[in-house]
Parts: structure tokens; sequence; C-alpha cells
DNA sequence: GCCGTCAAATTATACCATATTACATTCCGG
DNA sequence: CCGGAATGTAATATGGTATAATTTGACGGC
């Protein structure tokens, strides 16, 4: 038998590196079915290894999870900084909301995941997982580019991702029946950008007056 | 033996009414850990009948779920009723806004079910649980009392609804951590409130001009 | 080059929850 | 008071999480 290399030669008694194979996996499952899609049992059986097998690495099913959970966010972050970066018409504000709506509506159990589960609720503050969170809410106040520095601009990117959330959620529950037919839920986002624009202005003039 | 009443005489073969006595069991169960926290077995065990007992009522779980969910939106909806239909200094929308976010944090395991659970994202159009969902959002629409009408007034829930329905998420998630050492998710609501009604007026004078 | 050590998987197993099937009991109308 | 529908029970299959004891393979010191 030839010596292994560093990662998984497929018919190795050690898998090589199973525990990112898992979280990749894990993710792949967790696209369409969300959180509940994730099971260990058909996660060792996809990746040819025995059900305990990933127990070696992670404590229990919750773990997986967090780890699943954290890459995740690693992607989104990835895809909102290509988003605010790459130079367009628009401004960063509206690439941002346009790319989150796109990620929570095409990838949905992964964005529930995300911002839907028991997991991230129970995230502890300084965790990997809460840190990775909290990047994203870092990058939209990056893109906000607004003239207002400190509590008033994150303030203000705080209502945005609320409200951002809250169009995927709603929209993924089919609670906007009857607007789409007349509005695209893009066209709602944007409307939201718009929106923010004007109140942060008009709170900016506020705060100088 | 006497004869059985019309409810749950305590020691009789069969429960009385034990589709309900499910529903309301389930719904304190997931008052605090949420939809996962609804378990068919623990219910059975809870009413004192047997493991496939409820299966007489709903053909699974996911079945049980959606009743659930559809009690708690009508426990939600007398609430908002409630709060807006009382009379008070500040505005319906306020109150409203405010007696949401209250609802969404103290009974946060229902709100979930209510509303980031696959539960709601697979009800269908018709069914009791999306019109229910659906006259919720109507009582915000009636608690908008603004001038606009039709399109421009629902477009404007919708907005707040997400907006309302974001923040709701991310405080329980611990995102709004750093903000909150600042201002109350209180005064944040408030404020969306606030943006809100400014938002409405612009949009109604661009509307008329 | 051999050998002990350790990490990584394995087999086997216990336990819990969902769900189905077949059977028993009670209620109620004729 | 009898028979069927409604309601529950017992027994069981299935599938997922998790733990214990054991085996495999790689690596480093001698």
């Amino acid at each position: 038998m030839p010596p292994r290399l560093v990662r998984k030669p497929p018919d190795t008694y050690h898998h090589g590196d199973l525990r990112d194979a898992l979280v990749q996996a894990a993710l792949q499952d967790a696209e369409q079915g969300g959180p509940e899609a994730i099971s260990l049992k058909a996660l060792a059986k996809k990746l040819g290894v025995s059900q305990p097998a990933p127990y070696r690495h992670f404590a229990d099913r919750e773990a997986l999870l967090e780890a699943v959970t954290a890459e995740a966010f690693r992607q989104f972050n990835a895809l909102m900084r290509e988003s605010i970066g790459s130079p367009s018409k628009q401004s960063k504000l509206s690439r941002f909301a346009q790319a989150t709506l796109a990620f929570g509506l095409r990838r949905n159990g992964i964005y529930r995941l995300m911002f839907a589960s028991r997991t991230m609720a129970c995230a502890a503050k300084g965790s990997e997982l809460h840190n990775a969170a909290m990047e994203s809410l870092a990058l939209l106040v990056e893109a906000l580019e607004a003239p207002a520095v400190g509590v008033l601009r994150e303030r203000q990117a705080l209502k945005i991702w609320a409200s951002l959330h809250g169009v995927v959620m709603l929209a993924e529950q089919g609670l906007l029946t009857g607007q789409v037919a007349q509005t695209s839920v893009e066209e709602l986002v944007e409307d939201i950008v718009r929106e923010s624009k004007l109140a942060l202005s008009v709170a900016i003039k506020e705060a100088g007056g």
C-alpha cells in the first residue's frame, strides 16, 4: 500500500481531514433543508465512515452545527466583501442589501442556520461564531458609507440589518404575497435602502442642529 | 362509575379533548425551547395517555406543529387587537410595535415557531395557519392609521413588519450588544416607528405631487 | 529498522423519539 | 342491548444521538 499523502487518499483507514469534510457536507445538506437536515449518521454514511467517527471531531451534534454556522458566516462575509468591493453604479449599501437578499433566498437553509436557529442564540459572546456574525455587521456598517459616525451610524446599520433580515424571512414564508404581485422583493429592499438613507440624513441634520 | 361530563373527568378511558390539550401543552413546551422542544412522546406522557394517542388527532408531528402555530397566531392576534384597541397617549403603531417586541422577547420560543420555523414556510396559502398569519399583518395595517391607502399603506406595513421581525431575532441572538448598552431595544423600535412615519409622509407627498 | 504511544476510526451497543400496525375499550344511536 | 365509530393501548419497526471498548495506522525516539 502506498504511503498516505497529507490529505484524503480515497482508501485509507484514516480519512485525512474528516472534520473539514463534515462541515462542508453538512453545509451542503443544510442548503435545502436547514439545520434539521443535518444528521450525523447521514453525514458519516455519505463520507464513507462509521457513525461514531464524527464524534472524534465534534463533541455532539450542536458542536457540529456551530462549526457549520461559523463556516456559513465566513462564506457570507466573503460574498458581501466582494459585493461592496466591486465597482458599480449602485451604492455600496444597495449592493450589500441585494446581495444579502439573494443569499437569503437562494441559500435559505443556510440562512436559517445563521439567523433563525437556536445555535446562534446559544453562541457565547467571544466565540468564533459570534465573532463571524459581528463581522457581517461590521461589513454593513462599512457599506453604509454615510457621513455619520459612531453610534448614529451603527444604529442605522442595525435598523437596515433588521429590515433585511425580516424581508428575507417573510418572503421565504410566503407572507409577502399580494405585494410581490405589485412589486418585487428586490424593489422592496431598494425601498428600504432609500428610506434608510433619508432617515439618516434627517438624523444627522437633527444631531448637528 | 358516574357518567362522563363534556370534558376530561380525570379518570376516564377517553381523555375528553385530547386534541386541544395537546395543542395547549405543546404551546407551553415551546415557550422556552421553541419548536424542537415539542415532543409527541413527552406530551403524551404529560397528559397521561399512551404515546400513539396523539396520532389519533394529528397525522404526524408536523401536523401538530401546524396546529400549535396557528393557535399561537390567534393568541398573538388577540394581544395585538387589545394593544391597538386600548386608549393610550402613544400611537397605535407604536403600541403595536412595542407589543410585538415584548411578545417576541418574552415568549421567544413561540415567536420562533411563528416566524422562524419550517412549519410556516411550508404552510399552504389558504391554510388556517396562513390565514392567521395574514390577519396579523392586517392588524398592523390597521395600526398604521396613516392617511395613505392601498398599496402604499400595505407596503409600509410590510417594511415595519420586517423591521420588527428582524429586531426581535437579532436581539434574541445577542447581535445587538454594544448598542443595547447605549440604547434599549425598545428605543430602537421606537426609532423604527418614527422613521417609518417620516418615510410614509414623504412617500405620500411624492405620490401627490 | 523496531517499538511504544497516540490519534483516528471501528464494532457493538444503549437509549430516545417518531411513526405504524393490530388490538381493546368506551360511547352512543338504533 | 347491540353494533359500529371514535378513541386509546400494546407491540414494534425505524432512524438518530451518543458512549464504551477495541483496532488500526502514523510518527518519533532509540
